[in-house]
DNA sequence: AAGTGTTTCAACCGCCCGTCC
DNA sequence: CGGACGGGCGGTTGAAACACT
């Protein structure tokens, strides 16, 4: 309403005395903010912004924290596990964004909108189908998903292999998560050199604890790039192994099996029907790929429209959608 | 090397909802 | 009970980065 907005509009301005910036944060913003909540915790935005000398709307701060400088940020690709469990969650809850990027730890909800938006819809596009049709949600389901999560296991066997040659790989970045639950919720981390860059945690007296080297910082978009280390070298959560990545998966979209955490427990889930279409079961039980078992379906044997398959692959494989994250080199 | 088109993603907008007084 | 306020969410925008010619 615009009722709304102009309240919220002139409450801001009250709040910040008719002087907001707006636009790209610079460093020294970035500061102001992590060292105020480093020392005094996130509280109403609002005041937070004022005590802590910015001339931000609290809006502002608060989703500059979240979507950007919050220490459990992961960066970097989206893993194929990951997709696999976006595809999944929004075929069950469709654009609630916020509630899919609690289930991927360090990942916030732009970023899942963002990924949707660039990535998958692409992909619709290009098969000249609405994302929101049920063509490309049985594309999504029957071909696309299948190959994934074959890909995961792919990718599992190859480093299993590799870890039995006892070749010095570089770790996948899939870690492993916690005993107890899908995966341990990650912790907030104090400030170091592993999750902020330099200036931030010498700034917030963390420790530089010789971690990850800090990036470069730019000032002017203050960091769009500039703190991203592109594979994620905040501090990672703690993740399933890859080989369990499937099974992990099943387990995670089985929410009467979830436990605490970051568990996939959600009443809406329980009461949601299993999103198989066309008396296709996608069953979550034993099969070849452990964990999963995709009904063997030919394009023929549900209504996908006349699109070219064999060019849905090649514009799959040149996006480089299915390759695993590598960690930080 | 320069120009142009495309993609990505941080930031903002508009609306809504819950809480407080 | 109703208005004010704070905060959360989904959608949109625009600039930077990247790719291509």
């Amino acid at each position: 309403m615009d009722m709304a907005h102009e309240r919220d509009a002139s409450s801001e301005e009250e709040v910040m005395g008719g002087d907001l910036r707006r636009g790209p944060w610079t460093v020294e913003e970035d500061l102001l903010l992590v060292n105020y909540i480093a020392a005094h915790g996130e509280g109403r935005w609002n005041s937070l912004a004022r005590s802590a000398g910015l001339k931000r709307t609290g809006k502002s701060c608060r989703l500059r924290w979240l979507n950007y400088l919050r220490p459990d940020l992961r960066r970097g690709n989206i893993t194929p596990q990951e997709q696999l469990l976006i595809l999944e969650l929004h075929s069950r809850w469709g654009n609630r964004w916020s509630k899919i990027a609690q289930h991927l730890p360090g990942r916030t909800d732009n970023e899942i909108k963002n990924y949707w938006r660039t990535r998958v819809q692409k992909h619709a596009k290009q098969l000249k189908c609405d994302v929101n049709s049920q063509q490309f949600k049985d594309v999504m389901r029957y071909l696309w998903m299948p190959r994934l999560v074959e890909r995961i296991q792919a990718a599992a066997a190859g480093q299993q292999q590799q870890q039995e040659g006892g070749a010095d790989t570089p770790p996948l970045s899939w870690q492993h998560g916690g005993s107890d639950g899908l995966y341990e919720s990650p912790e907030l981390p104090a400030p170091d050199a592993s999750c902020w860059p330099a200036e931030y945690c010498a700034a917030a007296g963390g420790a530089q604890s010789g971690g990850t080297p800090a990036p470069e910082l730019s000032s002017t978009t203050a960091g769009s790039s500039s703190l991203s280390t592109d594979s994620g070298a905040g501090a990672q959560p703690s993740w399933p192994t890859q080989a369990d990545g499937a099974e992990w998966f099943t387990t995670a979209c089985d929410a009467s099996s979830a436990t605490g955490g970051v568990a996939m427990r959600d009443t809406e889930l329980e009461l949601a029907q299993p999103p198989c279409q066309g008396g296709q079961t996608w069953t979550m039980s034993e099969s070849s790929l452990p964990g999963l078992t995709f009904p063997d379906l030919a394009v023929a044997d549900f209504e996908i429209g006349g699109f070219d398959v064999d060019s849905f692959w090649t514009s799959m494989e040149d996006d480089q959608l299915w390759c695993p994250t590598q960690a930080a080199v």
